[in-house]
DNA sequence: AATGAATGAGTTTTCATTCAT
DNA sequence: CATGAATGAAAACTCATTCAT
């Protein structure tokens, strides 16, 4: 089973059983939406690739769009899961004693699920702006569940003594700055290069904590 | 003269004379793209909202994307401009004793100029990964000419013991990360929110400087 | 059981048995056929409508088009059926004494027999144009059987001196024209109205007996 | 100029100009609809009937329905124009001494024009039954004015005596009978037989006038 | 320079029909 | 008998681009 077929089953195979043909129709609609964009992608082009007929696309999802969308929204819900765990913030509290631990697992774990989705990370990435259903849910998600989750575990640090008193949504934003701008940077705009992983995590993550300044 | 009009004039004016038409056409072109993607917006469309007829767009613009390279590039130039000005890093260290005063400067000047020029910035954003003439354009300048600049400034300040010891590509990336993060959650993401603009730089530089532990 | 059924069973029980299955397949191709004409109603939606699988439906009608010939061809049938009865002249003669009793006894008859199959009725006028098989089948019957029927008993209530000496041919288009007249605009064009359908029917018959002029 | 020609003229050349590719469209369509239906033509078809590309087609109408829109609906208009005229009624008691010469000109008249118009009639008898918008301007029309003032000739001749006293609705009705029963039977049903025009309208007016009785 | 009618290849989507289960 | 996934041809409609005026 290729890489592919792990990433869509990993999205998939919860939900639903997956016929072959859909699987294929899935996987070859990721690659094209992944490298042309979701507009310049045609539906006869995504046939050709999934090796099936133009109707059977049609069958299975009733209109272009129901198609990005059966693709992007459970990766949103994946890449999210983890933050909505209903005891999310005990659990951390009492795994990570250092906020620092709790970012690098954190940032760890996020960056190894979206390196293992990078093609649907791009294309939620380059959808969301003008998928209004996709914006809604993004900011439904984010902005109201996930975002305070995160001020109240940076204002359990920030009691703890272990970060610095400051507004929480700047912290959260600065985090989420340095985990997505080093994903971004690393798969989206320069892939080819050759990349010190472990290094620059480890070099990011300290810069969040401790800064530029010598002490 | 609405702040479009501003906003082309800022693009353009200093290489070329631009028609009224024309001038209407960008516009339209602008907008459009800014809020459907460069894709899904037909160049009818276009020619509609500038009040123009068809032809008269390809007449000076001999294709679609030759349109929305007329829009993008100069924008980039512009964009990275200051970082190639010939003596940029004499200058700067000149008039900036602490390093913090030069990111302080920069970010304000860039954050400045891309919030003039958000549409523009979103289309460029939007159109990179999938305009192969972009990205050249793009890695060439930043990768090989702005980079190599901001590692001889790092290095610079490194040197003068004003910034920790490490290898300089994360420097930058951070910068990075801090500067286009902001600018995203606060142009892109979620604009309809308020924002304390001034506050959030600074904590931002902040963290950027002193990191999120407390000393 | 319901009235369409009723209406199914009176074409149909006596040719054939009909599965439960196929009932419901006529049912919902009679009701889509007259709501939104033969041609822009599609099998999907009859076999959505009648409960069974698309497939079902080719099973018992080689094609689309059967299907609609195996509804309206008996219909046709049945209506002029009573007029195909070997000895039909004979008989109506010695029941009616009076042309006009004749007529009246026809024209209720029939009406009410397309009043219980409107939707077939309206199937069945739509379609006779487009319909080369229906067109035959339809000219063959009225053309050549049903007309020369009545013109043996125009001929015969003329020799009565019960009707004035007029080319039969001229008398029959005229009954027609009544009797359809009369229920194309009650069923087909003004179904909403209140209709007194009896003296409605009754001036039909006396115009057409004794004219609009007085004495 | 074909005969086509002119009765696109006739109906079109009052209000807008028509180009040259206009009007080999419009003659396209009007020939496929009357011949096939309008659900069961293609576009495709007409483009090629008319020696356009498909495209053309969609410049000048939106969309399908449009087309069949624009040449359905002044033929309706013209049908009835001269039942609108203001003083219809008037001019009409004035020329016409007797109600009979006024159903004969009347009835010669509109048959002349349908006559002149078969192809768009039989357009219009289809799909009034499946075009909303056609079904709404038909009754707006015919129900609400035309009928209206029929009733008031029918009753201005029945104070004169020439009518017997009935109600005036089915007096218009079987008017109504009588010229379109000739009518489609002419035309629609039987168009390649032999007919006698003039003697068969002056038999439907005869029976009309007194009926089928001898006195 | 500007227009806008015309194009034809391309787009998304529908549909009647088949066939393995 | 019944199903419904699969098909591919064709449908309606769009679009970037051209060109005569």
């Amino acid at each position: 089973m290729s890489e592919q077929d792990q990433m869509i089953n990993e999205l998939f195979n919860n939900h639903e059983e997956l016929t072959e043909k859909q699987r294929r129709i899935l996987a070859a609609a990721i690659e094209s939406f992944a490298e042309k964009g979701y507009a310049a992608t045609s539906t006869s082009e995504i046939a050709k690739k999934a090796g099936v007929a133009e109707g059977t696309i049609f069958r299975h999802y009733k209109t272009k769009k129901d198609l990005l969308l059966c693709i992007v929204a459970p990766l949103m819900a994946k890449l999210l899961a983890p933050f909505v765990i209903k005891d999310f913030d005990k659990v951390l509290n009492q795994e990570y004693e250092r906020f620092e631990d709790f970012v690098k697992a954190m940032i760890e774990n996020r960056a190894q699920f979206l390196k293992n989705n990078m093609q649907l990370f791009k294309i939620l990435v380059q959808e969301i702006p003008f998928q209004p259903e996709l914006k809604e849910q993004f900011t439904e998600h984010i902005a109201k569940k996930i975002f305070e989750r995160f001020r109240k575990i940076v204002e359990h640090y920030q009691s703890k003594g272990q970060i610095i008193i400051m507004e929480p949504y700047s912290v959260v934003r600065m985090l989420a700055s340095t985990i997505f701008g080093y994903l971004i940077a690393r798969y989206l705009l320069m892939p080819e290069d050759e990349w010190d992983d472990e290094g620059e995590m480890e070099r990011s993550i300290f810069i969040l904590m401790h800064g530029l300044s010598p002490k």
